[in-house]
Order: C-alpha cells, then sequence, then structure tokens
DNA sequence: CGTATTCTTGACTTATATCAATGTCGGTGG
DNA sequence: CCACCGACATTGATATAAGTCAAGAATACG
C-alpha cells in the first residue's frame, strides 16, 4: 500500500541527492493518490493533515474572498511540492488546488515533516529555497499588478507559463495545459472579457493562437517587447 | 569588534530556544551596524555578501522597475532577519532596503548562513516559517490587489501597519515611524494623490489624523469595515 | 526666514470594469 | 451520428474609479 516506487521520483530535482535508504524511507510514510481534473487536492481553510508533492499533470491554486471573488495564486507544476502549510506555521490550508489536468500526487502525513526534516537535512534547505522561490515569483507579481497595466502583466503571465509548461510546436509554444480566459484573468487580477479583447488583438497580429481553454504563443519575443512596455510610453 | 552583547538580542522570539553557547557561537562571527535616515543597508542587484538583522528601527523594501517605478515590496521590523539571498538561491539582492528611521542592524558574511543552520538547526526552521509568513503576506497582498478597489486595499495596509508597528496613544494608535503619503501609495498600488484624497475623507469622517508623514489611527473598526467592503455592494 | 519637501485639492482624461447580447465549440445522450 | 445543451468565448456600448495634469498650501528644517 504505502510502497511507491523509487524509480517514479527519483528523476526530481528534490530528490537527486537523497541515497536509495532515505528515499525509501521518505517514500514508505507516503500515499499516491490520483486526482480527476475539475477535484481539488483540498479545500482552503481544512486542517492542514497532509503535505504533498505533484508527480503528474497540473494544479492551479485558488483563494477566495470572503465576498466569493476567486484569484490564482499559482499553479503547481510536477515536481513541485504543496500544501506544507507546517512550514508556514499554519494549522490549516491557505488555498485550494484544483487539477487543470488529470493529476496525480503523493501525500504524506503532516506529523512526518518534522522527522523527516531531522532525518534528512537537505530537504529542509530545499524546501526553503523552493518557498524562497515562490516568494520571489509572488513579489514579482505584486510588482507587476502595482506598476504595469493589464497588457503588460497578461504577456507576463503568459510568458512565465511558457518558461513553467510550455511545450514546443511546429508554430510555436504551446501551454501544455487546459486554461481558460476566466483562468488568465485570475492570474493577472483582470476579467474575462479584457483577456479575451487582449487575446484576440494578439491573435490579430500573430502573435498567438488561441482556443477553447488552449493558447499557443506563436511570437514569444514580440510578447516580451509588449511586456516591457512601460506606460509612460504615450 | 565582533563582540556582540547577547543581551541585546536575548528577547527576540528568533533566539529564544538557543542557549548561551550557540547565541555566542552566533553573534561572533556578526558585526553591528548602524544605518541613518534615508540610508540603505544594501541595493538591489548587489551580490548577497552579508544577511542581516534588525534589532532597532524601521526599514522599507523597496524594488524599482526597469523603467524607474517603485514599489515598497515590505516594511522590516526589529527582530526580523532580512537579506538572506543564499536561502532563496539568489547571489544578489532582490530589493533595497532604506531607513524610515534611524537603525541598527546586525550583519553576517553570507559564508556563516551554511555553517550557522548546520550547527543549530533550529535557525533553519524558523528561517523557514518567517519566509513562510512573508510568503502569506504576499499572497494576501496579491489577492486584494487582485479584487479590491483602492480603498479597501488602503485600509488593509494601514490595519496591517498599525498590528505590525502600532504605539498607543491616548487618540487612538500610531504608526510607530516616519511613513509619507507616497509610501503608503508604493505599498498599495496606487498615487499619492488617491492616497492622500481618501486619507483626507478618513479624516473628515474621524477615522484618522493625519499629518506630514504621521499616521494615527482613531477608529481601526470602522476602517476594518472599510476593508471588508466589497465593490459589490453598490 | 526662506527654501525644500510633503501634502491637498480641483479639473480633466482614460483604462478597464460592467452590462448586455450573441456566437461557437465539444461532449452527451437520444 | 447528429442534435442539443452547457460551458466557454467574443464583441459592442456605456459607466466609472482612479490616474494624470496643474496649481497652491502647509509643514519642517537649515
Amino acid at each position: 500500500m504505502a510502497g511507491i516506487d523509487p524509480s517514479l521520483v527519483r528523476s526530481l530535482p528534490l530528490f537527486q541527492k537523497l541515497n536509495e535508504d532515505e528515499l525509501k524511507n521518505l517514500l514508505s510514510r507516503a500515499m499516491l493518490r490520483r486526482v480527476p481534473v475539475g477535484e481539488a487536492v483540498f479545500e482552503q481553510g481544512q486542517p492542514a493533515t497532509q503535505f504533498f508533492l505533484l508527480l503528474h499533470g497540473r494544479l492551479k491554486v485558488t483563494q477566495v474572498t470572503a465576498d466569493g471573488q476567486q484569484i490564482i495564486v499559482r499553479v503547481v507544476h510536477p515536481g513541485d511540492i504543496f500544501g506544507f502549510a507546517k512550514a508556514l506555521q499554519r494549522t490549516d490550508y491557505p488555498g485550494t488546488p484544483t487539477a487543470a489536468a488529470e493529476s496525480l500526487v503523493i501525500c504524506w502525513p503532516t506529523e512526518s515533516w518534522d522527522i523527516l526534516i531531522e532525518q534528512i537535512p537537505h530537504l529542509a534547505v530545499n524546501a526553503m529555497q523552493t518557498i524562497g522561490q515562490r516568494l520571489q515569483e509572488a513579489h514579482t507579481r505584486l510588482r507587476e499588478m502595482a506598476t504595469e497595466e493589464v497588457e503588460p502583466r497578461l504577456a507576463h503571465a503568459v510568458l512565465r507559463l511558457i518558461k513553467q509548461a510550455g511545450k514546443k510546436e511546429s508554430a510555436g509554444i504551446r501551454i501544455d495545459f487546459p486554461i481558460s480566459r476566466q483562468d488568465l484573468a485570475e492570474m493577472t487580477g483582470t476579467t474575462l472579457h479584457t483577456v479575451s479583447r487582449i487575446l484576440s488583438a494578439w491573435e490579430a497580429q500573430g502573435l498567438v493562437i488561441g482556443g477553447r481553454r488552449k493558447l499557443l504563443v506563436c511570437d514569444t519575443a514580440a510578447l516580451g517587447v509588449i511586456a516591457e512596455k512601460s506606460s509612460a510610453s504615450k
């Protein structure tokens, strides 16, 4: 039951430096779980009983405000750990990770966190770097939200997705999981209407090719120019 | 020279669980530095040769965009560690911490980070929790920026400052360091004009008392109401 | 006291949200 | 297999929050 094949995770950077025994120990405490499209791994506000690693698929982490508005805080990619509230000194989960595509996650009970950190100090360093990178991304997005208008912001968001989940195709680079205009709106702090308008404009210029929950970027360089376009340029 | 009196830091939560020897070891590698008002501890983009702890005073951490726009990413309060780029897997500093008030910081060479973490595992856990909390705050602000209009956003920012740096006075709670309208604008992603207008309105309602680089909150509860006011309420 | 910041306030402009209607894709079941 | 339905997307018209432009007043400091 708790026997997860080490080969499943061996290639992940997080585990690269662990030896066979350490890895076995780690996996012996874990469970595998399949998450179908549209289902949440856990819900915002629930007590944090487990922490996770995404093996396969794609999760969008949302937070809802008191009045029901939703934003996408980040996207979880294969190899990312998530839901480790313990490290954030929380007892409940701060957001809801929903499967945008069929996903496969490894789960550990929260109690294992301290033990694992103790036994595998490298894990702590790694986890800290992970959080550090997320903090940086959050600050970057914060700066974008504060200083940029919608179009450059959207361009930045798309370029980030391309970097994190880009898949080369003949006509360009595709965002390799289903993503709606609404999703993009919730990532950039705007409305799906505005996203739709901008994407239409980009498509007319041949920068991207859209589709129902699909996006293919043809001209990354041009998007980069739009992303850096300052509002002072008028 | 490198002899910093342990009593200076003994009261800080970060060091509470260390014994006398560990603390001495930690401080033996450190240096004390005074930072006058307006001066930066280090500059964004510089190689990260040291990491820091704020003992006394107040720092505002800014990031500048390519086109010169500035935002305040966060405020550093006494007892906070900052500039530990090493943990964020960076070689340069991501922002510039400037003294809003006369400040006193402890500096360690970056090389000490690994050694200290090794010797004092508790420090790693603590540091991780610190970053975790910052990540949460960043996500909260991101959500506010995306879903709220300026007035509630400003209310949230002021309430946060009150909680982190509030000092009780007879007429209310004062933000205990010099903060300009411009600063508030850079924290909330708006302009000093808009901040000024809103603060004037609040003052007319008796919620706050403003001043040159000063702010005193009289009615925290009313601010809380404004902060939660959804834009759907019209 | 004068000079430099910081702050206030008004008039105008604009980006983007909101409101509203219609179009299109793709899966499901008849 | 085709028709239908619901989810997703497009597009136009209008409204508005907040930015920009501009001028002046208040405060602190040397």
